[in-house]
DNA sequence: CGCAGATATGACTACGTATTCATGTAATGA
DNA sequence: TCATTACATGAATACGTAGTCATATCTGCG
């Protein structure tokens, strides 16, 4: 097939990739990144989740909608309220693994700002 | 500023919740994983990636600034072409890392799901 | 220099979606 | 039953961006 094969490991087909794109793009965006983060923490419901991140009820409700879509988050019906949570403990992972690479990149990550000092 | 227990993931700001969010935008689309797994496999030229993925030659490098832009891959320009490579193993654990949690909930988007327990 | 290969880059279009507003639905209490 | 609380959900708007086309830049060769 191939005249030098290195490592043909992670080949990952369209569909595959398709898969995890959908998934990963929920973590795409400021708001899920925040209420997965706050859920990681600890169990809340919508409302608390729109207080304590300073969000419109519908825009968590929304938002929460598509995090249970992709199977990040549950919730279970409690009283008057939904309390909501980490689907598991493999999504903590995922988003702690996305936090580390961040702190990783530190400055000027995605910004088309210019550095200084480099020419002239 | 290290909770000591499980997941260290306490709350995050609204700016670094942007700062993931952009990251994670990297790996939100199929043609981005393909053409980041592609690299995980071995580095390769714009034109090898287009050929391989089956995409426009102007497509990869519009993908391939993105990814640039975040750090995510480095190019070295090898005679008339660019050697694209991923920037560190670090991206490439991220990636796997989103595999596996894509595996794990397996083809189905939208399914029936068994949660488990919040409250105790 | 002139030409061809290889990649980068603006401009444009089309599509997805985050947010807001308004309303609907479910659960508690009187 | 009606009122209130707590969430969900359709509709509309605005914004970002993936993909395409055309063009520019940059490299190597004769």
């Amino acid at each position: 097939m191939g005249r030098s094969h290195a490592v043909e490991l992670a080949f990952v087909s369209p569909d595959a990739a398709q898969l995890v794109a959908e998934t990963m793009r929920a973590l795409a965006t400021p708001s899920r990144v925040r209420i997965l983060s706050r859920l990681a923490a600890a169990p809340a419901s919508v409302g608390q989740l729109a207080s304590d991140l300073d969000l419109e009820q519908s825009a968590v409700s929304q938002q929460l909608r598509v995090l249970r879509h992709l199977r990040l988050v549950v919730g279970e019906r409690r009283g008057r309220q939904i309390i909501y949570g980490l689907h598991d403990d493999h999504v903590g992972v995922l988003l702690a693994e996305a936090m580390s690479h961040t702190e990783h990149l530190g400055s000027g990550v995605a910004r088309p700002a210019r550095r200084r000092a480099l020419t002239g």
